[in-house]
DNA sequence: TAGCTACGAGTCTCCGC
DNA sequence: CGGAGACTCGTAG
């Protein structure tokens, strides 16, 4: 034992409670400058509260009843309950809740708790006398503030290869941080004594051997972070099934405890332990805006890094079997493989960087920054207090339904010449800025009121989101300014949650007024700003929440660019003097000249002559010449086949460049019914629940789910073909294809959504004969 | 271990003829 | 057989 520094600096990987000699205290575990570390805090009792003239049981083991001078939303006084054990919190607000007794924060945990009331969001610094004991330095009871630490992370990916016996044939493991690399692969060789053959393969002759080693070099390299493909869901929950089934403690936790797996309701998958953060890749990449056709590992690494797996598709399992019998080496070498490419994707889109910000920006541990919810608790609930009021819990919010969204509207559809798109920046963070709205200023809309468009009260004087929400903005603007592109979007998403968090009943800060406040206001600007324009001469054909789709006129054309801006300007100044003048408010909307389409087409709904809403296509102008895009229309959906969006693309491209599209669409049918074109009919489609569990009809895409596995387990994507015998699995590679079928839906119907406006159709292309040469 | 709404399209199923 | 409406998915913002 020796003492440690007196101020260390260090980041947060977990947060726990324990209960110790009949106290709950709270345990933080994670790296700093000194190291492993580990805060221990006791003395801080777990308190909930309830109303003052709250008459409750005698017989509750509670600590203590104090008066406290906070109040509920509504104004009423609350006194605080105290509790020497979380357990004991746990059991008395139940007995509450039986009673019909409103409890206040009650559902808050203790340790989260206490550390945003004091503003620490991961990143801290720790003031105290450290003790180091094994290799971490513990402190009990020390100061703690907020710092900007960033630690150099240990991350270890990890995956898994098993047998059809259910047995684990391999692991591999692949250790980076900034200083080191360690690449292992312990495999199973009942016929080897044991050994190695280079420097990461290991035989282990049993496959009890094997966890017991894997557990053993685990806490050797000590990760901070484990990386991996749906490796909670998979490998994790395999090795901790495997290790019940050959009883090994699997105690993977820095203090040797056990991990925690857990299956939410959603689907979604978690694991705890202590000192450590696991960081699926799938779920990160979709939390970070990320869209992939498929979140295969195979697919990911291609479209990411451009290489791939040595095995993949459909033969994958039976040549991981024959490598396990036949050639022990490629297996290792291929399940090393599969931790390289994690480890490589992790890297080249900087996921691990990210998560950090979006932790450190939000409050939450990494493996948490997508709860969006939880965040916003994290922000809002010291802020409340310090207002003088207690938030509800959130079985206790008063549900009542929710506002209308964002505005659509569309003019004629058809072609359109020079087209700029203006669109308002962070739409609804600057509303909730210009307006006031936060769950405050909605409780205290009697001190200085101001009114929204939709006649909504909030406070001007006694708010903290608004607030919140320009320090954001300002950090923003410095982060891009520095290029610091991570904290930029870290920043962005956790603003863009706001709206939703309260407009959910799964937050104690909902109210209908502050989703209304926001959407309704949007509503208004879009409808105030279109109409301006349309005051001004301009023609505004589309708009879409925050965005103003404007047809330049003649003597605009030559300069879009000095045009868009002037009328974004414009628009600027004029909103800024009207909610002056109409809401007394100073107004941060600013609306921004994004793009310019040379040419620009509106479709029509199918089968009717009316304008289509969030479906457009155009030539957008770049930098490097023009760039055909396409919003909502087939091209751009997974579930529309290669064929139809290859046609999609081409077709518009020509006609946008004013080039004949008869011969070409002709080709294609004849190219299609001529078996060329077989690899570009495949169908991909989702299924959401298991295939049995469609009762009330029964969709393609599970016809051709039932055929490839009649007992109606299989879910998620599915792949299939239209043949004479209907939906075909693609796996099956049909050969008596549908053509009819492709031709009618999927290119007539791309045709038909443009062609009339060329004075066009597709059937009479198509069948009509063409003349006789000779 | 609960962010939101708006929208289009295709297929299936039911119902009336 | 055709139209209406439910169901389902994927998308824009």
């Amino acid at each position: 034992m020796e003492s440690k520094a007196e101020q260390i600096l260090g980041y947060i990987l977990t947060r726990e409670k324990k209960n110790i000699s009949g106290q709950t205290i709270y345990i933080y575990s994670g790296i700093g400058e000194c190291g492993l570390f580990k805060i221990e805090v006791k003395g801080k009792y777990p308190l909930f509260f309830v109303n003052r003239d709250s008459q409750i049981p005698k017989d509750l083991p509670i600590k203590e009843r104090k008066n406290v001078k906070l109040t509920s939303f509504s104004g009423i006084n609350v006194d605080a309950l105290y509790f020497n054990l979380n357990s004991e919190l746990y059991t008395t607000k139940n007995r509450l809740k039986e009673l019909s007794i409103k409890c206040y924060e009650s559902d808050i945990n203790p340790e989260e708790r206490y550390l945003m009331e004091r503003f620490i969001y991961g990143s801290l610094n720790i003031t105290g006398k450290g003790v180091k004991k094994e290799g971490i330095t513990i402190f009990r009871n020390p100061e703690l503030s907020p710092s900007n630490y960033k630690p150099d992370f240990r991350i270890l990916s990890m995956d898994i290869e098993t047998g059809r016996d259910g047995s684990i044939y391999s692991i591999g493991l692949h250790l980076t941080s900034k200083k080191t690399e360690y690449k292992a692969v312990l495999i199973r060789d009942s016929k080897k004594i044991g050994g190695t053959t280079n420097e990461y393969i290991t035989f282990y002759q049993t496959e009890r051997e094997l966890l017991t080693n894997f557990i053993k070099l685990f806490k050797e390299q000590d990760p901070d972070i484990i990386i991996g493909w749906h490796v909670i869901g998979f490998d994790l929950e395999f090795i901790q099934r495997r290790c019940d089934h050959f009883k090994i403690y699997l105690g993977l936790g820095r203090d040797g405890h056990n991990i925690n797996i857990k299956r939410n309701p959603t689907g979604t998958w978690g694991c705890t332990m202590n000192g450590r953060v696991v960081i699926d890749g799938p779920p990160t990449l979709r939390g970070a805006f990320y869209s992939f056709e498929s979140y295969k590992l195979e697919n990911v690494a291609q479209e990411v890094l451009g290489t791939g797996k040595d095995i993949s598709g459909e033969g994958k399992v039976d040549e991981i079997e024959r490598r396990f019998a036949k050639d022990k080496i490629s297996l290792a070498h291929y399940n090393l493989l599969d931790c390289t490419l994690v480890t490589d994707i992790f890297n080249k889109l900087g996921l691990i960087d990210l998560t950090f910000i979006r932790a450190i920006t939000c409050g939450l541990t990494m493996d948490r920054i997508g709860m969006s919810v939880a965040a916003f608790d994290y922000f809002m609930l010291p802020m409340t207090h310090r207002k003088g009021f207690v938030a509800p819990d959130v079985d206790g919010i008063d549900f009542t339904g929710q506002g209308s969204g964002g505005l659509v509207f569309t003019e004629e559809p058809g072609f359109y010449n020079s087209i700029v798109v203006l669109d308002f920046k962070s739409l609804y963070p600057s509303i909730i800025r210009t307006f006031f709205i936060d769950p405050i200023s909605r409780v205290l809309s009697s001190k200085n009121p101001i009114s929204t468009p939709a006649n909504i009260l909030f406070s001007s004087t006694e708010h903290v989101l608004p607030k919140y929400i320009k320090e954001l903005m300002d950090k923003r603007e410095e982060a891009k300014k520095n290029g610091d592109k991570h904290l930029s979007q870290a920043i962005k998403i956790l603003m863009n949650s706001f709206y939703g968090v309260m407009g959910t009943q799964g937050s104690r800060f909902y109210h209908q007024d502050l989703p209304k406040g926001i959407t309704e206001t949007g509503q208004w600007l879009l409808t105030t700003t279109k109409e301006y324009l349309k005051k001004l001469g301009y023609e505004v054909i589309y708009g879409d929440t925050d965005s103003l789709f404007v047809e330049l006129k003649e003597n605009d054309i030559l300069d879009y660019d000095k045009a868009g801006e002037n009328l974004a300007a414009m628009v600027n100044s004029y909103l800024s003097t009207y909610l002056k003048k109409e809401f007394n408010v100073d107004s941060v909307l600013e609306l921004e000249y994004e793009k310019h389409f040379r040419r620009f087409f509106l479709p029509g709904l199918r089968g009717s002559n009316k304008g289509a809403k969030k479906r457009y296509a155009g030539l957008c102008s770049t930098k490097n010449g023009e760039e055909l895009t396409f919003t909502g229309l087939e091209f751009v959906r997974s579930d529309w086949t290669e064929l139809a969006k290859e046609f999609q693309y081409n077709l518009f491209s020509k006609i946008f460049s004013d080039q004949g599209v008869e011969s070409y669409i002709k080709t294609v049918v004849r190219d299609l019914e001529n078996k060329e074109l077989d690899h570009k009919l495949i169908y991909k489609k989702r299924l959401k629940k298991t295939a049995r569990e469609y009762t009330k009809n029964i969709p393609p895409q599970v016809k051709a789910a039932l055929k490839l596995d009649p007992s109606g387990k299989l879910k998620g994507n599915i792949k299939y073909v239209i043949t004479n015998d209907g939906p075909t699995p693609a796996e099956f590679n049909p050969e008596n294809i549908n053509y009819n079928h492709y031709i009618d839906k999927q290119l007539k119907p791309i045709a038909d959504s443009i062609l009339p406006f060329v004075n066009n159709d597709f059937d009479s292309i198509v069948f009509t004969k063409q003349p006789e040469l000779f």
